[in-house]
DNA sequence: AACTATTTATAAAA
DNA sequence: TTTTTATAAATAGTT
């Protein structure tokens, strides 16, 4: 179709190549498209040049035709990492199934449908030994609770009487002042006081604890 | 190009859809074959007809254009999906750790993390409620089982009655033979005898109820 | 990028 | 389906 009929072997020349491709390529596309219309067919167009440059139809959804092309022809074109991951969705999607279902036995829930014994004793053994571990953990607890109040309770004694002790040193170290005063005074009128009235340290025993 | 040009729109006539498909389809791919000779292309052409059934060019190495094509765009076709499955996954399994921890914390294990009272609380509650539940279930069983046997036992007991009947009725088919055989005799005798000793038929009531 | 002679594709018919 | 054939469409070579 053409002034000339051409072989279809590679075009050596660059130029005319470059023509070619160009208008060949829209034409595929422009059938691509044309018979997806008319016959309601998917058609997907990847079109690589030697230079690199792609053209595609559609410009979009090419992973749904490529599912599609799984599906058809079981080649898979998806690599293993997607395959890993649906593996592994599968399989944590079932433990989750079990899990749920044992939670909700567990709770007492849709036990409508276990009607035989020895689930059910399974069951209640399962929920008493929980039951019993939890109430220990309570008893545990309010152990380790009284014991800390009364260590508190101890330890506040103890601040107590270190703070009673404080003032006791604090009161004795001002009756040291006094004393001093008394002192000074007593120094001064040593000489014109008989020494029956000196005047003696006032609680002299509490000094020693200090 | 035809013997008369046409509207690209959807074929309605199924078979005229399926001739023009054929051709057309023949034509692309013959088309895809030549660009990627002559101009030194890499092409796919992928089409499903509307029935499903696919053809595609080249046969092979999708998998290779798709590389390229990745390359290309940097559109991966697959990220979108894989980042899904990761999302989902991630999703899944927290729910999945979450409910295994309240698992084992409803079987009373790994409880030393829980220190504080409200949430020991809550787990005892929960787990009342499952006791309570599946002993009410269990009682329901009983009684069920209960009911299934007393019912059978009532069964028992009518087959019971049948069977007397049947052997009582039995007995008396029996007595009526016999009965015959002393009337039939009774006949022959009648001339001979008075009838002070004509034999009356035995248990006559037991008849009745038959 | 347009033109156009020619080839090719294909619509309708068989 | 495939073939035939008249015609539309595509395009090779030219401008």
């Amino acid at each position: 179709m053409g002034r000339g009929k051409i072989e279809i072997k590679r075009i050596e020349n660059s130029s005319n190549m470059q023509v070619t491709y160009s208008k060949r390529r829209n034409g595929i596309l422009k059938k691509a498209k044309e018979i997806s219309v008319l016959c309601d067919a998917r058609v997907s167009v990847i079109i690589f040049a030697s230079t690199g440059k792609m053209h595609e139809f559609p410009s979009t959804s090419l992973v749904d035709i490529l599912d599609q092309y799984h599906k058809l022809t079981g080649r898979r074109l998806w690599d293993a990492k997607h395959e890993n991951l649906d593996n592994e969705i599968n399989k944590v999607k079932k433990d989750n199934d079990n899990m749920q279902i044992e939670l909700r036995h567990l709770k007492g829930e849709d036990i409508t449908s276990l009607n035989n014994h020895r689930e059910l004793m399974m069951l209640e053994d399962a929920l008493e030994n929980g039951l019993t571990s939890i109430r220990n953990k309570q008893n545990e607890l309010l152990r380790m609770m009284r014991k800390k109040t009364q260590s508190m309770e101890e330890e506040q004694d103890q601040l107590n009487c270190q703070l009673r002790q404080l003032e006791i040193a604090s009161m004795n170290r001002n009756m040291g002042e006094i004393g001093q005063v008394f002192q000074q005074r007593e120094n001064e009128y040593q000489n014109q006081m008989p020494f029956a009235f000196r005047v003696q340290p006032m609680q002299p025993n509490l000094q020693e604890r200090f």
